[in-house]
DNA sequence: AAATCCCTTACGGTTTTCCGTAAGGGATAA
DNA sequence: TTATCCCTTACGGAAAACCGTAAGGGATTT
């Protein structure tokens, strides 16, 4: 049975790490690379590119806490969107504790990861069956965020309607968010119109009002 | 030098159990015993307790993936809690990867936790350092959230207060707040007292109105 | 070209929030 | 007792949110 070569392990949580690890060398995976940023993993993956001894899976962690060290890379999404870019044919796992649907979609549909794992009870297992899925070619999702893809509500809420949230959870009222839209030159952007787009997306998570609105936006980590 | 003798860890999730076992080893620390529910925690300490091998020290994560075991104790809080009640001579340690003050505060000042540890980039070493302090007796809370405990806002911020931020973020107004508290005899009941105390919470977060808030008690964990 | 549809915008009225002021009442101090 | 302080409550006006209606304009259809 075949496998993946060579592996780059990413996560901040040092004890993770070894988890992980554990796993790889389960599945007989003898070249593995641990780092604790997401700096160190795109130098990682470069260098290994240039020398022709390229990685050919990245699992990663998405959220790194920020100390001292400055980043260009802060985050796993960041880390994703940049390597899939630069090299699509690199899989990447995304593992994460983060479970919201919201946060499923942005790094499967447009940081385009091959998989996303949650950390949870059985987080190595399943982590287990999405190397293997992934090698074969297939996308993996845990089952508890396995129903995240269903395009419908990913299109349905825009950068417009993001933009909107996170303006009304600064404090700014719908007169000030028409003012930065036409100095944005974002449009629609009267009072009116943004106040009707604050109506729909009440109905939409049925929220009562603007307070509960962001609450709950809040909640599944939309803003 | 003397240590721990019998230890027991609790966290659902599996790498990160492993990676505290291994801190443990490393410090001589030869009865160790790991679970994935609280309730599991729980019955092990009873039990030990019964048959006078007690536990000296409970290592447990916070947030507990809910699954088809139904559980007495669903969080460490709870579990925390329950544990320094009946046996306040067991030390706890809470480790978990949250950092907001709120919620350190809680675990520290509400359950009396003898240490918080954060899951972050040293979270090991900070653990080991955990464990020795709170074999000495001291209290032990990672750097990053050191500070959480000045008493001050601990205090300032009431179980009142709490209240009348969930009822907003859920989408009462004020009104309905007023009449939810005259049924529930909780007072203050008026609007205006209401009014006023959504008021005074908006200065002490340097919020501009409730919506705003609301996402920052969110934000902190307070709600 | 005319009709239709949809999106944007404007407007008016009601409700809710926001903010200052003030009256009433209980506790404490002079 | 009287004075003072603080907390609760009421009230009124301005600002903002909420909600329905309608006009204007661009794109598509007939």
């Amino acid at each position: 049975m075949s496998m993946f070569k060579k592996v780059l392990v990413s996560d901040d949580l040092e004890c993770i790490n070894e988890g992980v690890v554990s796993v790889l060398h389960g599945m007989n995976i003898e070249h593995i690379t641990q780092v604790a940023y997401c700096d160190d993993a795109f130098l990682q993956i470069e260098k290994a590119m240039l020398v022709k001894e390229p990685f050919d899976l990245l699992i990663t962690d998405l959220s790194f806490v920020a100390d001292h060290r400055s980043q260009k890379y802060p985050s796993g999404e960041t880390l994703i969107r940049a390597l899939k870019e630069k090299y699509p044919g690199l899989k990447i796992i995304a593992y994460s504790v983060e479970d919201n649907l919201q946060k499923v979609r942005n790094i499967v549909l447009q940081c385009n990861a091959d998989a996303y794992v949650c950390k949870g009870r059985y987080g190595l297992k399943q982590l287990a069956q999405a190397i293997e899925d992934v090698y074969g070619g297939k996308q993996y999702l845990s089952p508890q965020v396995a129903n995240a893809i269903q395009k419908k509500m990913a299109i349905e809420i825009s950068d417009y309607d993001i933009e909107i949230l996170k303006l009304l959870s600064q404090g700014f009222i719908q007169k000030e968010i028409s003012f930065n839209f036409t100095k944005n030159n974002i449009q629609p952007a009267s009072v009116s119109s943004i106040e009707k787009k604050i109506s729909k997306l009440c109905d939409h998570f049925k929220a009562r009002n603007t307070t509960q609105l962001v609450a709950i936006v809040k909640d599944i980590g939309l803003i």
